[in-house]
DNA sequence: ACTACTAAATGAATATCATTCATTTAGTAG
DNA sequence: CTACTAAATGAATGATATTCATTTAGTAGT
């Protein structure tokens, strides 16, 4: 069972700012690029918004761009590299505010809902991330270096702050599926009868009326898991 | 953002044991089936264990049962349906004996460690199940009774064992990720100056020396949750 | 034994993708 | 004006799942 081997990327971008001086190129650089990271990352995510994951191909997003398929790969090595500079994007729009100006608690709280919305609407992410070196995602870096500040801060031991976070990552990527799923994933149909705990306690649950079961799951667990952490703090 | 469809299968299958007598068939049936649902699932297992996921094509399914791959067609209705015979074979596997044994607290733990141990190796079988309807999985709607059983013996309010249920699956399908994750995920490389206190974090748990962190991540949230939930029973 | 019926298997398409590559295009530096 | 090069092109290539018209081969009823 070799999982998949997870090779780090390597999108190509180029001086932005191209110095004068040394640093300069040997030879001339054609202007006229049509495509760049942040072009493909946005028509990326207009195509995702317009057509979900399955909308995203590369001919489409070359389509999209007025190019041919082919000139995404001067860009790009591969799609899983889009897909990278999606998420990497997306990890930006992660509200991490609260960590500057609110309790330890309520910042945790913000952020672990923050990013399940994020990420539930772009599920097919999940795998790509829950297994990216964060070397090759600078902004989800970012987000890691601000939360790992607001629990040191808070009198985290050092030693446990990673492993707090990343069990509250699993946590929230596992809780932004159950966002996807159906509202009836739960129906046992025909096999009702031969499980009476399971069916009564989803009926149970029906009849509290909750209109999103989902939101009910993730502040269960959330608050068990801050509940859980904070008494590891100093 | 339109979410895949989720679609409910229909996986065919044919009275194993053809009774005589009025339920019987009124035309004649074709002994010589070469195809059926265990042994392609059978099939299926062998083939992910020996090539990975990436192994599990329908034709190459199709060669192992020395058979064209349009035969496979007659039995499963896409190839989704083939992970799904995988999903709930699995399923099957995941340890639930415990809540027949032992104290709440131990067999939600031994269910939940044999759970992601077993879904680590079938990581890409995650998407699928996160929003599986449970009808359609008979093994994993089996595994849902008994843990649901052995919340409500635990004393547990039935409106929230779903929900504390579904948060703990999230929790162990996100760490499910986390088992396969590459040992240098958190090499924070060039951006490392930038990044003291991730940095930092990530250094003083290397220096612990634990040889699997995802173990450690693992623990650490689930004693959380079920102290969290435990609190809940009455 | 003959016939009708049917599940199941076949083999040949189809369609959709990502990806590769030889070639062309068009800026720029010297 | 020349040399150089990043970037774009268009035409393959190779996987892949899936469809479909057709064939095969059991069985039940007569």
């Amino acid at each position: 069972m070799p999982a998949s081997p997870a090779k780090s990327p390597s999108i190509k971008e180029h001086d932005p700012a191209p110095k004068t001086g040394a640093s300069r190129r040997r030879a001339g650089r054609p202007a006229a690029a049509v495509l760049d990271l942040a072009g493909i990352t946005a028509a990326a995510l207009r195509l995702i918004g317009k057509n979900g994951y399955d909308g995203l191909t590369m001919a489409a997003l070359a389509r999209s761009l007025h190019v041919a398929p082919s000139a995404l790969y001067n860009h790009v090595e591969s799609k899983r590299d889009v897909l990278l500079l999606v998420e990497d994007h997306l990890a930006a729009l992660v509200d991490v505010t609260a960590f500057a100006a609110e309790p330890w608690e309520s910042a945790v709280r913000k952020w672990a809902w923050s990013y399940r919305d994020v990420f539930a609407e772009h599920t097919p992410l999940i795998p790509v991330i829950a297994v990216l070196p964060v070397t090759d995602a600078p902004q989800t870096l970012a987000m890691y270096e601000t939360v790992s500040a607001g629990f040191r801060t808070a009198g985290f031991p050092a030693e446990r702050i990673v492993s707090a976070i990343v069990a509250l990552e699993s946590f929230i990527f596992g809780s932004a599926y159950d966002v996807t799923a159906p509202a009836d994933i739960f129906e046992s149909g025909r096999m009702a009868e031969s499980t009476p705990s399971f069916t009564g306690a989803v009926r149970s649950l029906a009849a509290q009326g909750h209109e999103k079961p989902a939101d009910e799951a993730f502040s269960l667990g959330l608050e068990a898991l801050i509940v859980g952490f904070g008494a590891l703090r100093k």
